[in-house]
DNA sequence: GTGAAAGCGCTAACAC
DNA sequence: GTGTTAGCGCTTTCAC
């Protein structure tokens, strides 16, 4: 396999190495017919640009880094996340002829901001995607913005002015999630809370209490429980709850994880879900259609968050634009079996 | 930020370029003071290697690439396997300055083949992992064997006289297992097959066989059951097994989803785990440990298999060392509570 | 042990 | 529209 060159292309179709540039790059000036020539060329010589060499001389390594919590330490947020956003990212990059870095780090360690400039100086991705929780830390933010690698910020909590974000609409959705148990005739709606540091799932809570309002109800301090995004947290919080002298007819978790443990409770205390308890959840990953009944759930978009970030982060390169403002991508109600009308 | 090159250290220890090289490559004949005056004026300067140059010059890109299926599609591997395996691929990847390109593909698909190609060409990693079930796959293997890159099989069901492999022992595992559970004085132990795509997990089966014959008990087809690795197959295969006229007082599943679902049929149908049934998985994913009881299973050491294919790969790039043979991780029983001795 | 020179294969800037 | 020239920042080769 001797290496094809782009010298072998420009000397093939009969232009210089400049054209033959000009049209692997989709450059303007190149006349129809000789853009055929060359590509005719390339075809029949299967030239492939040397990347290395792209990027030497353009300064553009054609790299976008994904950076995210380590799963092995946390278990938030889970693989079945973290896959789903690498999937989107990579979608974009394919799209565009990009690879992905992925760099998973230990925001526990005294290290991760050594690490992570580390990682931008050697590696020389020309965008960084910063995955939530991530995104919510002033010291990781602030170090990267301190290289000037262009930024944008994966579901952050809130945004702020110096960094591109990419969110979705949580507090909404929760809110539209409220209304629809509401709606089923449940006056008793519970609300078990998410992991703290996920400033994204606390917008949930703040969904609920709207959604609350605007099918006026009466928010009750009592209803809500506090998780850790985990299905044993979910066990526990479902139990206390479930043994109020007033339980719920509806229980809403902040997460997928959470709500799995709250049918496993009702199992067990041999009560029927939907007919006799609602459950909803939050995420739309695999285990919600995987347990029974499957869970009315909200689907997190987020491979195409990441998708979004990616096409982002890479067009700004091209165009060399500053990267403020941010976008928001729809989330979408998943009604499945584990909710059902309020018992009677 | 002023990009460092080779060239303003090189002047601020007073040496040639070339002597910076050496030190950062960590080549040979180099004098101890001068040594130390290039890394003095590399930590003064802050100085990172451009890994585009690097690789254009030295034919390296000091890529790995890891291919594997997506999940996306079928749900095997699922995202806890995929998660782990880049885990330890990362890690070595770390250890010896490489950085890991990520390639799900799709096997249904008509142009894997020629989008693996594609990528391998393009991206140009100096080796290749490829990860069960794709590593069993003649066609896939095929095709990058035949582009030169060097090639690491993860968890294939066998070995091939071609390329290197890098797995664990499932069937004297899976063996030991049954021998575990025939010590419970089990006697009745049934079975639940995985995926029939994915070898390794056959192999489980026959460790399954081994081990009762080793305890000197009689192999039953109806004791066997044919999952497909999700949670859902898991339940239905429980369902099935429970209903025998001698039902079996312990279930070992070919994975850990499946063996949820065990869990979840058993919860259903009254049966006490472990005390009127025993139930047994593998992989060890954190679903394991999350349902209640937590699951007695065999921790397959996919991350610690990932790390030793990277290292193989880049040691062999580096040595120039043709890439042949195989090793094996051992896996390991993790006891938890989800098995118990045998009802009186 | 160390250094000088010659590329690696592309893109940028500018000429035509 | 197209071509020429000069690097990009390293490693390789070979001389000393």
């Amino acid at each position: 396999m001797p290496k094809v060159t782009i010298d072998d292309v420009a000397e093939l179709a009969g232009v210089s190495i400049k054209t033959v540039s000009r049209v692997v790059n989709r450059e303007p000036n190149v006349r129809e017919l000789t853009r055929e020539k060359v590509e005719q060329a390339i075809a029949e010589l299967n030239y492939r640009p040397n990347q290395a060499a792209r990027s030497l001389a353009s300064h553009h390594s054609r790299l976008i880094g994904l950076i995210y919590d380590d799963p092995s330490v946390y278990e938030i947020p889970s693989a079945g996340y973290i896959v789903k956003m690498q999937e989107g990212a990579l979608r974009a990059c394919r799209k565009l002829g990009y690879e992905l870095l992925i760099h998973p780090c230990r925001i526990r360690d005294k290290h991760v901001v050594a690490d992570l400039k580390a990682f931008l100086e050697e590696a020389r991705p020309d965008g960084i995607i910063l995955a939530a929780p991530l995104s919510n830390m002033p010291k990781l933010v602030r170090a990267i913005g301190s290289t000037g690698s262009p930024l944008v910020r994966l579901a952050p909590g809130g945004k702020n002015g110096k960094h591109y974000s990419v969110s979705t609409n949580d507090r909404e959705i929760s809110a539209e999630m409220t209304r629809y148990l509401a709606s089923l005739g449940h006056r008793n709606i519970a609300f078990i809370t998410g992991h703290p540091s996920h400033k994204a799932v606390g917008n949930r809570f703040l969904g609920y209490q709207d959604g609350l309002e605007q099918s006026d109800l009466q928010f009750s301090p009592q209803l809500v429980a506090a998780g850790d995004n985990s299905i044993g947290s979910g066990e526990i919080c479902a139990q206390g709850l479930l043994e109020l002298t007033q339980p719920p007819t509806a229980i809403f978790a902040a997460n997928d994880d959470m709500a799995a443990g709250v049918i496993r409770v009702a199992d067990r205390l041999g009560i029927a879900v939907p007919d006799q308890l609602s459950i909803a959840g939050c995420d739309d990953i695999s285990l919600a259609q995987q347990v029974y009944p499957a869970i009315t759930t909200i689907n997190q978009p987020l491979s195409e968050m990441a998708d979004r970030a990616a096409t982002i982060l890479i067009e700004a390169t091209r165009h060399k634009e500053p990267l403020k403002g941010f976008e928001i991508v729809p989330a979408t109600i998943k009604v499945r079996d584990s909710t059902g009308p309020a018992p009677a």
